[in-house]
DNA sequence: AAAAAAACAAGCAAGGCTGATTGTAATTTG
DNA sequence: CAAATTACAATCAGCCTTGCTTGTTTTTTT
């Protein structure tokens, strides 16, 4: 009881502290360098001292902050989803300027948001945050720490397309569908991109996506498209 | 000069031997261990020993077959190879029946040839493939025995596709788009699935591309797939 | 100003992984 | 049958990684 009231002091105390600031900013070094380890050498082959050396600061310093390496990854890990949600905003924001939205034809703006989508898919984080995805398969718990991670970005994405496409929210299963076919195919885009360069038949890839949505939006108001391929056996 | 034809001896006895059928026996032991260990624990976490302990071998036999770990990764990897070659033509042979091929319309072969690609886009030995090429990225020395093996699996797909579906074979860069479009989707919707199961959307997915392969071919004949969209910008 | 706590540095011990060495049994060759 | 070769077994040394422990400097509290 009284105890507590002596925690609190403490706990301002180490909020307007200096070296709690000080704390902080070596804090995010660490992490910056976690994530650099992770695009650069792999998830596989990033190891606690590679981390310290990166961040320069000595293992001793970095074990103070992050007691064992399973900490520090999964400090990284929700430092990655902060970053990739920033990103991906930046991305879609950059592709569709809010200021002429409204301006835009739909299929302009629908082909602006995967340019988009496509340029977020395409970045050094993206990559690292699919290696670790992988790399989870066989690691539970890594696996554990990414479930959370990919569950609320995928939640932040679907709020972030309702938003910039409100027209397509109130389409129900159709709007399912086209968020299923563009994930699916720009991520299978991302990943052989990954695994062997295909500039080529990327850029084609995203006019022909871009041409599908259109078509199903439109198709949907004469009960053509989803109907059409439910209806089969 | 006269040992040349020693060696042609020597060489006829490691044929004809026993021995060299067992030794055939235990590597190919050691290699169904190899790929066992990368779809259980996975490519990062498979060591050298693991794979003896698997094969039920002692290291120094293993290092016998095997010099280093790198001859032994090589190996591996072509082995899989091989396996997948078997099992994407044994899943795609088991959706189209050869026999009632021709008889079957066009659309409803494309359909079974979708479901065959996603089986064998769904099996072990795809996860373990993938997730090489993962490793790859940050590996020179596994990337560039992947490298291989890639251009030839992605030739050899390419070409039974081309045998199973000769009229596609003569659309040139429509076929591409199709074949492209087809490829891109269906991994995308692999990883996904390997990341976070999605079985639901997997189906709607497959019979959705299965439609749009084939307006493809039949807008094909009336000039609106395929230049509508390369025409833009 | 003294005490307490936090930030940071450096070295040590245990365990795992790789590659090399040495040894043994079976087999083929001459 | 003897020699050479092959298949296989077991152990050892070196390196890397992790986490623990001890020590030093700086800051905050009282």
């Amino acid at each position: 009881m009284a105890e507590s009231a002596d925690k609190g002091t403490k706990k301002a105390r180490d909020r307007t502290g200096w070296q709690a600031q000080k704390s902080a900013m070596t804090r995010d070094t660490i992490l910056d360098a976690a994530l650099d380890c992770f695009i650069t050498i792999g998830y596989a082959s990033t190891t606690t001292a590679k981390i310290a050396d990166k961040a320069k600061v000595s293992r001793g310093a970095m074990l103070h902050h992050f007691p064992s390496k399973t900490e520090l990854i999964q400090a990284a890990v929700e430092y990655l989803h902060g970053k990739l949600l920033y990103l991906y905003a930046k991305c879609i924001d950059e592709a569709i300027d809010d200021e002429e939205a409204h301006s835009l034809p739909v299929d302009e703006r629908n082909r602006r948001g995967l340019q988009g989508y496509w340029n977020y898919l395409s970045s050094d984080l993206f990559t690292a945050y699919h290696e670790l995805c992988v790399a989870g398969r066989t690691d539970p718990e890594l696996q554990y720490i990414l479930e959370d991670s990919i569950a609320r970005f995928d939640e932040n994405v679907a709020q972030s397309s309702k938003r910039l496409f409100p027209e397509w929210a109130k389409r129900g299963e159709l709007y399912e569908l086209a968020m299923d076919i563009s994930q699916f195919l720009m991520q299978g885009m991302a990943v052989s991109q990954i695994v062997s360069q295909k500039d080529a038949r990327v850029s084609r890839m995203i006019d022909y996506l871009s041409d599908r949505l259109e078509e199903i939006f439109h198709a949907g108001d004469q009960d053509a498209a989803i109907h059409r391929h439910s209806s089969r056996k």
